[in-house]
DNA sequence: CTCGGTGTGTACGCAACCGGACAGAAACAC
DNA sequence: GTGTTTCTGTCCGGTTGCGTACACACCGAG
């Protein structure tokens, strides 16, 4: 685990690529750097690269070019940003956005077309990420449509923290209700009752986690649905 | 056009598949009756078949076992109904429920792998009716979010109409109501005013669209933008 | 024909959330 | 320091849609 593939397995995808094979691929990666609010990739565009994050954290979201717009999948280290749309040779619908600095692995639409004809293994996980994924946008559109700002806040907070693996996190109000698809001000009374119950604290674009437990109570089903299947797809080794 | 191939073809997908390839896959499918309420796969449940349909409609559907549901997708000539899930070897995180009778072919899990690997058109196909499906998703989840009841049954009635080619649905309020994740009185008052204004009409279980462009006027844009992607997939030659 | 099941019309109070606006407060630039 | 920008707190009326309930109409079964 301390030789030279070590790196590249920190993304749970790459992580699960028998070492021979991850060998044949680490020629085509690039180490890159995300930063906050860089755009991967926009509703319409082809996509022509995709991405394994590491300690980044990716937001697919829809709308953003309207008025208004909204968060339909989180993308960290269990993730290929930008994979469905790659495959498909087809426009995305939806933007790829970074939500947290960090890097990640970078390979070509072209390379990872060959990766994905030539590797059996390599297929088949990313054939599961996609199944996975599928679910998450799925969960997602049902909590975004039923479920209270409240809850729907609660869940935001706890899968955010959970792919950054940190209780806190860089995000200011109006940042959250566009993701959510809220009023700014809606997250304002949201945010400070929670704070007032001393679940969470925030100061001008910084909101950190006080306690989890608390804050678990309060999310609704769908984050421990969607914990479930974040969960999983690391069978791998870290 | 009048061999014994073009019964295949008149679902899309398979339509895009070059004839020799078609006429191996050819000895794999069965065709199959599709009656309404007939479930083709549950959340939860290994998927173990696809689907091409033909003149069937299928919904997919999230929740419905909970008190609440909503369709996320909609699938007809132009799909595979089951592929993500299939591929991926993973739990649905969604039902396929049969919304209008007809045929489909039927593909099993098995060969439909092999087909996957062994045909790059196949593969390219379903990649690319993937990606578009991942469109469709997010579109109506963006469109469940935030448009009014009004014009979400509008889009739900044109975009059903588009797929089973018919101006007459069969649906009850109460399940369109489903459908939509609203009230079935909901549904009542804005079916009542659609019909006052003579853009509908409807009996006990049947809906029939009367005035069409009036009702795209009704929609919300996203049945337009739906249905540019929904007619793009027929590249094909009918 | 009568009866029960199913589909539809309608009404009422109520909760959630919106749209918009304004003000205070912290951080930053100069 | 001062001025400006950004972030947050708070308020208001207004709308949409919910939950629930009840009644009526249609249809098929007996």
């Amino acid at each position: 685990m301390s030789d030279h593939l070590s790196a590249y397995q920190r993304n749970l995808i790459l992580a699960q690529i028998p070492r021979n094979e991850l060998e044949n691929l680490a020629g085509c990666l690039a180490l890159v750097e995300l930063t906050n609010g860089q755009i991967l990739y926009s509703e319409g565009e082809l996509v022509t690269q995709v991405f394994f994050p590491i300690d980044s954290l990716v937001s697919i979201q829809f709308g953003i070019r309207e008025y208004r717009g909204i968060e339909i999948a989180l993308e960290g280290k269990e993730s290929v940003v930008g994979i469905v749309s790659t495959l498909a040779r087809s426009y995305a619908g939806s933007s790829a956005v970074v939500r947290h600095s960090g890097t990640a692995y970078r390979l070509s639409a072209a390379n990872l077309a060959t990766t994905v004809s030539t590797s059996d293994a390599f297929w088949r996980i990313s054939a599961k990420y996609i199944g996975t994924l599928f679910n998450q946008i799925t969960q997602l559109a049902f909590c975004n449509r039923f479920h209270t700002i409240d809850s729907r806040f609660s869940r935001w907070l706890l899968m955010s923290r959970d792919r950054v693996c940190a209780d806190q996190l860089s995000a200011t109000q109006e940042s959250v209700a566009q993701l959510l698809g809220v009023r700014r001000s809606s997250i304002s009374e949201v945010a400070h009752e929670l704070r007032a119950l001393s679940i969470i604290d925030y100061h001008r674009g910084t909101i950190s986690i006080v306690d989890r437990p608390a804050l678990e109570a309060r999310a609704c089903g769908c984050y421990s649905s969607l914990r479930v299947s974040f969960e999983e797809s690391p069978h791998a080794k870290r």
